[in-house]
DNA sequence: CTGAAAGCGCTAACAT
DNA sequence: ATGTTAGCGCTTTCAG
């Protein structure tokens, strides 16, 4: 840099004060009176000050950095998260470190682990599916490492942890298809080794049941979360001898898939067959038809995320410790109509 | 954290050597003895020691922290990059921390810079359209800071800058219209404030020129890279008299309004009517049918930015104002046929 | 409410 | 090739 920084001893000379009251100036201490502070604050402004990052968190033990730890190859989820985390971080100072990591590697957790402490970060957001990782979570812990966890289920304890109404959601959806009138439902899941996948199957079976419905194990396929997947879910679906009026894959990809399916064997969506998703990827809106799905508000997950997170660096454990569950929506598009 | 982690000097009177010698076995500095080498690493491993990467900044003035600024709606591309910079800050011991700003304020430049300085970053790259900010550029340049651009165009010095060479890319794209017989072809641009824009514009037009054909005036459509944009613009090229037999939009999301104008119009897609994108984005490989695009090699990009920030940061002049440019290439798909 | 001084863990002159 | 030591800029006891 040409012009060196101020530091806090310029501001502290500059105001006639010593150096321990500009620190307590720049981290809002009550105990400073208020001619001081204005006097304080305006110096810090005339020299552009800004304080030294660094320095304070190696004399504070604290970085004012949060990290975000994800693999997940959804980029406009991330992209969602890492907004949502960032506008509560430029409110109280934080700073957004991020690391895609490989979940199946056994050293994850050590990983992981090291990056944080090289950094120093003040807590970490961890995203699904490795949020569901519980030997991360415990190594986290045990080293003392703040952590929330995005996830479908309450897999931690509430300061640990925000959920996501998937089952509800996806109850909700079956419900939507069921108003419209369809009897014979399909259902595409997720990997039954993640936790969302089991949520939404579970959400789709608890309304079948509301309605005295049991959900016919031959309409029930087991996916991938992946394209590829909906459509050999979706062509194997259709081609029952009594095949369904509706399908509702448990993500866009699949439902994106189903669609293709249904096209190749000349199955029109959504005259002949109404198709839902789970998501509400960019997909979902592109597609013909547009694609009816749910909603997870993920910017605001991550927000809450991390607001908890911060309350916890803080010591504010009553704040942290509040239970944050949010419900995801749904949004009916063109690819769902009242079965014949 | 629980058990207090490791410093410096209890690696060093571990090993028995000072702290000096242990720092610049850290700092792969070649003066040290193998034997004495071998010894601290081993304590090192043993202790699971890691540089407090704060001490290490405020002492050396580098953070080991590269920034990401950008403001770009497209959640894949920065997902790319993102994953395409951490490849290589990985083997060099660097983190991200990502910045996404909002490019029409006007005190960007002072925000962007004060991002920088707050964390004491050891540099950023600046994602397009913000890398066409000179304003920025300069405002960061001046502060004596680090930085690459990814553009489309030598915006700055070689040092500074990575291209994507877009108009030999559109200039690809229109020949492989030109090969499959189309000799009336709309185009639709991106916002024409952008360099990308501007370039893939100036692309096809190379390349008809090439084949001794000026680009009909009606047959270009100014448009704004969003999907209702593509809607418009593909609308009115359509109504033309003498409509076109294939339509190159200079995006994807353009592209996908196009086909949805064609569907409108009842002109089938590639049947009556070609149609061509950019960028390679999830929903040209989803649509139906598949589109014809370009691919940037965006990792590679970001990869080659990251190397060259470094080799900034690291002083080595010479391996950071190396040249880089990258080009895209075609990806054929089921969107362009033959002209009929 | 404010100030003086002791580090936080490391790098980099400067010795040897 | 290795050790000694003075900071980097800030927070934080401990006194006033």
């Amino acid at each position: 840099m040409n012009n060196k920084r101020a530091t806090i001893e310029d501001v502290a000379s500059l105001s006639g004060v010593s150096i321990r009251t500009v620190s307590r100036v720049i981290n809002h201490s009550p105990m400073v009176g208020d001619a001081t502070r204005k006097k304080v604050l305006q110096v810090i402004e005339d020299l552009e000050y800004q304080p030294n990052a660094q320095a304070r968190g190696l004399a504070g033990r604290r970085s004012f950095m949060l990290g975000m730890i994800y693999d997940n190859p959804d980029a406009l989820y991330i992209d969602r998260v890492q907004r949502g985390v960032l506008d509560v971080c430029r409110e109280r100072g934080y700073e957004l470190v991020v690391h895609p990591c490989d979940m199946h590697t056994d050293t994850l957790s050590k990983e992981a682990l090291g990056f944080v402490n090289r950094s120093r970060l003040d807590g970490v957001i961890i995203l699904p599916p490795v949020s569901e990782n519980n030997d991360l979570a415990g190594t986290l812990d045990n080293a003392g490492v703040n952590y929330v966890r995005l996830a479908s289920v309450a897999l931690d304890k509430p300061e640990n942890v925000v959920i996501s109404n998937d089952r509800y959601a996806a109850a909700s959806m079956a419900e939507h298809l069921f108003s419209l009138g369809h009897r014979r439902i399909g259902y595409i899941t997720g990997p039954m080794s993640m936790k969302s996948s089991q949520e939404r199957l579970d959400g789709f079976c608890d309304a079948l049941d509301k309605y005295g419905f049991k959900p016919p194990e031959d309409m029930i396929a087991y996916g991938e979360y992946t394209y590829e997947s909906g459509v050999e879910c979706g062509r194997r679906l259709l081609k029952d001898a009594h095949p369904p009026t509706a399908i509702f894959a448990s993500n866009d990809e699949l439902a994106m898939g189903t669609i293709q399916a249904a096209r190749e064997k000349g199955v029109s969506v959504p005259d002949d067959l109404s198709v839902a998703g789970f998501d509400d990827t960019k997909m979902a809106l592109r597609s013909y038809p547009t694609l009816t799905t749910v909603r997870r508000p993920v910017k605001e997950m991550a927000g809450l995320a991390a607001s908890k997170l911060i309350a916890s660096i803080d010591g504010r454990d009553e704040d942290a410790s509040i239970m944050n569950m949010v419900t995801p929506f749904l949004i009916p598009r063109q690819s769902t109509i009242p079965a014949k």
